[in-house]
RNA sequence: GGGCAGUUAGCUCAGCUGGUUCAGAGCACGUGCCUUACACGCACGGGGUCACAGGUUCGAAUCCUGUACUGCCCA
């Protein structure tokens, strides 16, 4: 049956029998297990309306590698998956739809509204879950959490409630970070920056006894209309003598004082601010300490509202801004309008200008749980990878602002504040109240209409997700979880907050090792986007690829803390890699059918070729290992490629097709016998390096390694990962294989120089430099006469140069090859000139560092001596290349 | 304006604590091969004053300082 292999690796069914087979033997379920260890990766949940991204690829192929790597190793590896509820985002999409049909939320009214999202999320919302399965992530989907379920809105809930017995969470009207086109505020961090070309228009407002005017800069002309003031900075001569007096405020004709206040810059603009209180932040404060008026003079669109005069009342801002400064152009109070570059605050959703805005919010106070959580960074008990973060944590830690928690959404986690119907005193709970109004004794209530942020459920996730606030054995068990793999750019949304939180509900961190994955941009470096259409669809990939292909392929790519140029025909490589395994063990189960011996692998038929490959593969696990325990997972990748590729592939396959032709005798066994033994022994490592590349690979592996095994072993996932054994590895095997590498190497491009065919053997004489190259070159002549495509190899120190040949001189041992009426005399001097210049130039270089006293006398022993030794065997190099030059005929 | 990265072969990138094998990989390129798994392959080869200028050191792609350009974050 194994004839049937075909010659080329086809994952998709293959991929999608083996994820099936996963899913039915629960191989990716955790249960808590006294006698294992815990190994807890929650994925930081995508948006419930999004579809997978290469950065999810990325960040998902990372973490299946850790948590497959460290469950091979015996732990009780544990992967929650989820999604988030994503409240403006799926609001939007579902408010899109509605429009569609002519409605909106509010004729539906906030219930039938919530229940259509619902039905919208049981519908569409899955999707990214769907495609992460094809990536063929080994998350435990019993434990598949959504941030608006039952048990995780009641943590939501229960924490809303600690926090605000604690002190922590309080109401108030505040400025915040107003989205006209959501109709809701939004958090500081929610905001993105973005430079835009504007103008500073500078506009100028009469005294009230019309003896001159002053003038103040804007970006914002429209907000005039809420004007309350004009500060200046209390240093500022110019304006010392004005502090104190009345401004009449044109177009709207509000008489108002010119303040002093510290915040003013006398550098920027004019040194004269206009203080809009209920639309700027910085003003908002002045209006505070001088205890000023605030007047709203937009609507939650970003209209002007009626607080202004009639002329400008329902224009649009920006509408507004033209009229605004037409008209005070009119009457002469403009005074110039210059070109500006500003940053403007967009909302990180929809894109819409923000604007600042008073209203009631909610807010958590953040400096009591900032502390602790800096702390735990600082303290080192929680690593970041790379560490460069650390600072921009603490920075942001440092200077950390209340956290607005309120979204005037409907799709969300309901604030639990109850209002008494009758005298507005709030209570909270998380159950309507039961009992009367404290105040008033009224008896029924009203929930605030408002929900929480999302990042507000996010935050709770490496515990909501085990039942907290029950104490469950799944928390008991799972809690803290080992490493978050997570994309920078939510370090403040998300991953300092989940630190807080851990710190404040379950006392303890979250994660021990935080790693935050690169970036995946375009080949012209662009940030991958739907706008731009420039992001590859992973499915795409790997319909084409293949998703180990993809899989391997982003790891290889993809340093730690380095960003990513990414296009799919990158994935070549990991395609191509897959295809390399699947030959390779097709190679194997061929020459296994043929002998029809069923065999274990015998380590007393080893020869030089196994204990080279086992010296090696045990290398390769050490490394592997320890570049995984270092987070330097692109490492690892490479470790293990170049392990399978070229010392499994490229040389021990071929020594082994050398030995099945030829088999060495054995006492007691047959020569298939040997052949089988042999064989067996080859797979034996190879099953070893298909447990090392699984957690990478996972697909290819696991098909591999269920053809190749005949004992039944079951899925590979269920193996050992292998541990390195230093009986195993062998320094000095390795050396020598080094030299037999490149005899061969050597051999070969001197054939290739002197242009003879592939298909014709020569002959070689050797004269080794010493005893122990004698040695292993005499013992491994079979392999290097069948890698170099050799007849006859004459190995001796009393050889002579054959009459007609070409050279080399590998460490001191010198290589004739036989060119009977193929050696073109001319090609061959220059050949050997060029080397003897080469080897002039090296020796030239160690002499003068072995001549240079400081050298001698500074660098340490060992470096002295490696220089020495080399500049002897480059001696004895340049003799011989010398002595073969002056034989040329 | 402040902070953090990056600049190494035509392209995309490795190169950890300075010193054999330090100048590497994949792709691309050139030449030759259907050699008893693999043309998604094999063999051999060409190609880089490691951004620039200083400095530390016996010794620098690697450490320090400055400059230039690129990108990200914060104000």
């Amino acid at each position: 049956m194994t004839r049937e292999i075909p010659k080329a690796y086809s994952p998709a069914e293959i991929e999608e029998k083996w994820y099936k087979h996963w899913l039915d033997n629960r191989l990716f379920e955790a249960h808590p297990d006294k006698e294992k260890k815990p190994y807890t990766v929650v994925i930081p949940p995508p948006n419930i309306t999004g579809i997978l991204t290469m950065g999810h690829v990325l960040n998902n192929s990372i973490q299946d590698t850790f948590v497959r790597w460290k469950r091979m190793k015996g732990y009780e590896a544990c992967w929650v998956p989820g999604t988030d509820h994503a409240g403006i985002a799926t609001q939007n999409v579902v408010e899109r739809s509605l429009a569609k049909e002519g409605k909106d939320r509010h004729s539906l009214g906030r219930e039938k509204f919530v229940e259509r999202i619902w039905q919208w999320r049981d519908e569409y919302g899955g999707t990214i879950i769907k495609q992460l399965k094809k990536l063929g992530v080994s998350c435990d989907w019993q434990r598949e959490r959504f941030t608006m379920d039952e048990g995780l809105s009641h943590a939501v809930q229960e924490v809303f409630v600690r926090l605000y017995e604690k002190g922590l969470i309080y109401r108030g009207k505040y400025i915040v970070n107003w989205c006209p086109k959501d109709h809701t505020a939004i958090s500081d961090d929610e905001v993105e920056y973005q430079e835009k070309n504007g103008k500073l228009y500078y506009l100028r407002y009469p005294l009230e006894d019309g003896s001159g005017h002053i003038v103040v800069a804007t970006t914002r002309p429209e907000t005039m209309l809420g004007d309350v003031a004009v500060a200046v900075n209390p240093a500022d001569e110019r304006f010392r003598h004005l502090v104190g007096r009345n401004l009449i405020l044109p177009l709207v004709g509000r008489k108002m004082k010119i303040i002093a206040d510290d915040y003013v810059d006398k550098e920027f603009g004019t040194g004269a601010v206009k203080i809009t209180p209920a639309h700027d932040p910085n003003d908002f404060r002045v209006a505070e300490r001088h205890d000023l008026e605030k007047i709203i003079v937009l609507d939650i669109s970003g209209k002007v509202n009626e607080n202004a005069p009639e002329k400008y009342r329902g224009l649009d801002r920006f509408k507004a801004r033209k009229l605004i400064i037409d008209d005070m152009q009119e009457l002469g109070y403009v005074e110039k309008i210059d070109d500006y570059k500003l940053s403007v605050g967009e909302c990180y959703r929809c894109h819409t200008v923000i604007e600042p805005y008073l209203s009631d919010q909610w807010f958590v106070k953040m400096k009591p749980l900032a502390e602790p959580a800096l702390k735990a960074v600082r303290e080192g008990k929680i690593r970041f990878y790379p560490d460069r973060w650390v600072k921009t944590y603490e920075h942001w830690m440092e200077n950390i602002r209340d956290w607005c928690i309120s979204r005037q959404l409907w799709w969300g986690h309901r604030i639990p504040v109850w209002y008494c119907m009758n005298c507005n005193e709030y209570v909270v709970s998380s159950k309507e109240p039961q009992v009367p109004c404290a105040k008033c004794g009224g008896k029924s209530y009203r929930q605030d209409e408002d929900v929480l942020d999302t990042w507000f459920s996010s935050w709770l996730w490496p515990f909501s997700v085990f039942g907290w606030p029950e104490m469950t054995p799944d928390l008991k068990y799972f809690y803290p979880t080992e490493a978050l793999v997570t994309a920078p750019d939510i370090i403040f949304f998300w991953v300092a907050r989940m630190v807080m939180s851990g710190l404040e509900f379950m006392g303890d961190v979250p994660f021990k090792d935080v790693y935050f994955t690169s970036i995946i941009r375009d080949m012209q470096g662009r940030k991958m986007s739907k706008s731009l259409g420039n992001s590859p669809d992973p499915l795409d990939v790997i319909a084409e690829y293949g998703a180990d292909a993809l899989r391997f392929t982003i790891l290889y790519l993809a340093p730690l803390g380095q960003d990513v140029l990414f296009e799919s025909s990158k994935c070549e490589m990991g395609r191509n890699f897959a295809n390399k395994i699947w030959n390779a063990g097709r190679f194997l189960l061929m020459n296994r059918e043929k002998l029809q011996i069923n065999t274990a692998p015998d380590v007393s038929v080893f020869d030089f070729a196994d204990k080279w490959i086992v010296s090696r593969l045990h290398h390769t696990i050490r490394d592997l290992n320890s570049s995984l325990e270092n987070f330097r997972i692109n490492d690892a990748a490479k470790i293990i490629y170049d392990f399978i590729w070229h010392d499994y592939c490229d040389w021990y396959v071929e020594m082994v097709k050398e030995r099945l032709t030829f088999p060495e005798a054995v006492p007691g066994k047959s020569v298939d016998m040997t052949r089988a033994i042999i064989v067996s022994n080859a797979i034996s490592t190879f099953e070893t390096a298909l447990e090392m590349l699984h957690p990478f690979m996972p697909f290819v592996t696991e098909e591999m390694y269920s053809l190749v095994n005949t004992v039944q072993a079951g899925s590979v996932m269920n193996a050992e990962f292998p541990e390195s054994e230093s009986r195993f590895i062998s320094e000095e095997t390795e050396r020598q294989m080094d030299l037999v590498q490149e005899v061969v190497t050597s051999i070969r491009a001197m054939r290739k120089e002197a242009s003879v065919p592939p298909s014709v053997a020569v002959d070689i004489v050797v004269k080794p430099k010493d005893e122990d190259t004698l040695e292993v070159l005499s013992v491994n002549e079979s392999y290097i006469r069948k890698l170099a495509k050799v007849d006859t190899m004459s190995i001796g120190y009393d050889l002579h140069k054959p009459e007609m040949s070409t050279s080399a001189v590998i460490r001191g041992t010198e290589i004739f090859v036989s060119l009977e009426g193929l050696i073109n005399a001319e090609a061959e001097r220059g050949r050997l000139e060029k080397e003897i210049t080469r080897v002039k130039g090296v020796i030239a270089g160690i002499e003068s560092k072995l001549g240079n006293e400081q050298f001698i006398q500074r660098a340490p022993a060992q470096v002295i001596e490696r220089e020495k030794l080399k500049l002897d065997t480059m001696r004895l190099n340049l003799s011989k290349l010398e002595e073969n030059y002056q034989s040329i005929k």
